[in-house]
Formats: C-alpha cells, structure tokens, sequence
DNA sequence: CACAAACTATACCAGCGAGTATAGAAAAGT
DNA sequence: ACTTTTCTATACTCGCTGGTATAGTTTGTG
C-alpha cells in the first residue's frame, strides 16, 4: 500500500499522459491483462514515473476510473443543460438528451467507457468502488423528472424508478445490444434506432395524460 | 491447445462436481483471481485430473458457461411453459414469467449467473464466446410476443423489440439494481417490486388498445 | 555554479500460478 | 490373476509481470 504523500506531485500534463494510455489499455485488455510496462511506454514515460505518479497498478486504475466518473457528471450536466432545463417538446428533449449522453464529444462517451469499466472492476478487483462525488445519474435525472412531473409533463409518481426506467430503456439498452451478449455491437444508425424506440416507449408510458 | 480426444472421458458424476466448484469459484473471484489449485480442492478431486477432464483453465472456463446457458434454455423453456402459452390475464402471465426467470428453483437465477460470467468473460478473455444452441433467449420470447400480438393482447409490430425492453425493464434492472453499481443488492422484496414495476410500465406502452 | 528534484534507462528480483512429471494406489474390466 | 484405465499425492518447472534498485541525465532555480 502507498499513502498519498507518498507520491509525486509532477505535471498535470503527464497525469494525463499516463491516465489516457492506461485507460486505452485498461479498456481493450482488461484489469489484468493490461501490463504496466504497455501503459508506460504508450505513455511516452518510464515505469518508474508511473508509480512514482500512482502508486501502484490499482492506484492507477482508480484513478483512471474517477477520472471518467469525473467527466460523466460533466456531461451529464451538459446534456441536462441542453435538453432538459426548458422544455415543451418532451419528446425531442428526451431524444436529445439521450443522444448526447451516447455521443459525447466526438469519441464514445464517458457513459460508455465508465459501464465498461466498472465490468472489468466487478470481474477483476471486487474491492475498488465508484464513488460519485455528488450523485449518481440516475438521481440527477431523477430530479429533473420529478420537475417535469409538477409541471403535468411527466406522470412520474416516482421518479428515481423512472429515471431507472429510462436509462433501462435508451442508454443501457443501446450498450448492450440487447440480449445478452458481450460487446457493443451496434453502429450508429442503430444505436440512434434503439435509442428513438426507448423514447417512445418511455413516454408511452410516462407521458401526463390529457384529463 | 488441447484437442477433444486428449480430454478424458470419465464419471458424469466428477464432471458435475467440478463443474460445480469451478462455477462458484469463478462467480466469486473472477477468471484470473480463480486459482485451479483451489477449484481441484473443493471438488474433491486432484489437480491432475481436473486437467484430465478440461484439458485447462479457459477450457474449464467455457465449459462452465456452456452448462449455465444450456440450464438457462431449460428454464426460460419452463417459464414460458408455465406463463405465456395459454394467457387471458397479461399482466399476471408476464409478472409470472419475470418471477420465474429470476428465482428459478431455489437458488440463485441462471439468468443472473450468466450475467455474472459473461461480464468475466468479457474482462478477462475476449476470445469467449457463447454459442446458444437454438436461439438466445430474447428470440424466444420475442416470438412469443409476435404472438400476443397476433391475438390482439399486445401492440407490438416490433417484437424483438418488445422483447428488449422488457427484458431491461425487468431482469436486467432487477440484476443492477439501477444505476451504475456493480453487484446485485436488491433483496427478495425489492426485485419483486422493480419487476412488478417494469411489469406494469411495459404494459402501459405495449397493451393492446381497445378501439 | 551548485544543488535538488524529476526523469530515463536498464537490469533485476520475487511471487504467483498454470500446467507437468513421476510414482504409485485403487478400480475396473477381461 | 493380470492388465489397463482412472485417480491420488506431491513435487516440480517455468514464464510472466508487478514492483524495485541502481546509476546516470536532464531540468529548473536560487
């Protein structure tokens, strides 16, 4: 074990360097599989850097993991934001924020990388845990949707099991495919299929009905 | 590599027996953290002829998840049996079936265990894949949806579909637990809420409408 | 310049665990 | 009874990889 004072201060830039390659090599190889001698080198830094930066292999892999939990919540913010702070089109708002939470930036999104994550922790390192540091996002929509359900948008008597809902429906429905197989499969056109599908059965059952 | 014929032949009886012990200790390390040693020890039988019978590690592996998605078919067969061949009352056959799917006999659901060590499969060996005999279980279900709606119960063009979302709406959501966290900690009364739930919010968008 | 901190380069170590070898006992045919 | 197959028991090999040691080089800073 490595206490924090333990380590080194260094360059944000190098932090960086070396949390990107490992997240990479994390991501395709797994916990285990991924060797720090990979992650050093894809990093442009030696070994040794990188445990003077981090620790040890699980240090660096919690890091890796807030880090991406750290950028979800921004995104999350963001898409909540965009979408769901004014809305009169439940329908395209919903559609839009889900798209942005699949789509965010240009790479895949943080919600992705931080699902496939938390697998390879569940498999590999049952002790490491994600910790949000305000809440997790199902309970920030959760909120938004007890909004829309005051203002006679929503008939979300509860709306953290609609969140669930929700989510069930678009985001995680789109990571998987559907059924249970392993890897993403699904390209863009059906990943924004599977994503309108979820909508509409979500509102289906949701949307306030007109007394 | 080893081939078929260098694998031993040998009692069903053992067979099962270290299948058994590789199962738990599998589900409950992981791949890698799971230790042959440990897995002869608790089948009570030697090292030597756990190779004998498996021929190695990832052999044993697979042949573990075989069985659970072959038990699964069974009992996702048995499910629809008992719930959805002859239905007049939807909501109760689809609450029935859910149930089922999730506590099959009296341990814990095949549908969970093989959630559990396709999760590891996918940390940890990416070459695994599972091979359904017939049809993954989302096909079958979905052609029983085709059928409801065929009779008029249900309004679903898109029955595959149909079949995802249920499926996330119930057995997937009660697995997580909802939201991001990583092992199942939803107790008895809770799972059979979260289905009753996605029960009913499935029904409210999928539910024939009388004209 | 001097001095320290950061960093590189490379070699090294130690433990762990998959898989094997060897020798023999116990079933099970025949 | 004899032979073959199955299985036990234990010791062993061997590659891999996380982590460290050592020595030297760069960088910054007063």
């Amino acid at each position: 074990m490595v206490t924090m004072k333990d380590l080194r201060e260094g360059s944000s830039v190098k932090r960086g360097l070396i949390l990107d390659a490992a997240q990479d090599l994390f991501l395709a190889d797994g916990f285990v599989r991924a060797k720090m001698d990979d992650i050093a080198a894809r990093s442009g830094v030696t070994k040794r850097t990188a445990y003077d930066y981090y620790g040890d292999k699980q240090g660096l892999f919690t890091a890796v993991l807030d880090r991406v939990r750290a950028r979800l919540d921004i995104s999350i913010h963001r898409a909540i934001e965009n979408n769901l702070v004014a809305v009169d089109d439940l329908d395209a708002s919903l559609l839009g924020f889900a798209r942005d939470i699949m789509t965010s930036a240009l790479g895949s999104s943080e919600y992705a990388t931080l699902t496939r994550l938390i697998a390879i922790a569940s498999a590999d390192l049952p002790t490491a845990q994600v910790h949000w540091s305000a809440a997790e996002p199902e309970e920030v929509l959760a909120a938004r949707f007890a909004d829309l359900h005051l203002r006679g948008l929503l008939q979300a008597p509860n709306p953290r099991r609609a969140a669930d809902h929700f989510v069930a429906l678009t985001l995680s429905l789109s990571l998987t495919g559907g059924g249970l197989r392993k890897g993403a499969i699904l390209d863009g056109a059906q990943t924004d299929e599977m994503i309108r599908d979820g909508v509409r059965v979500f509102l289906r059952a949701y949307r306030a009905q007109p007394e």
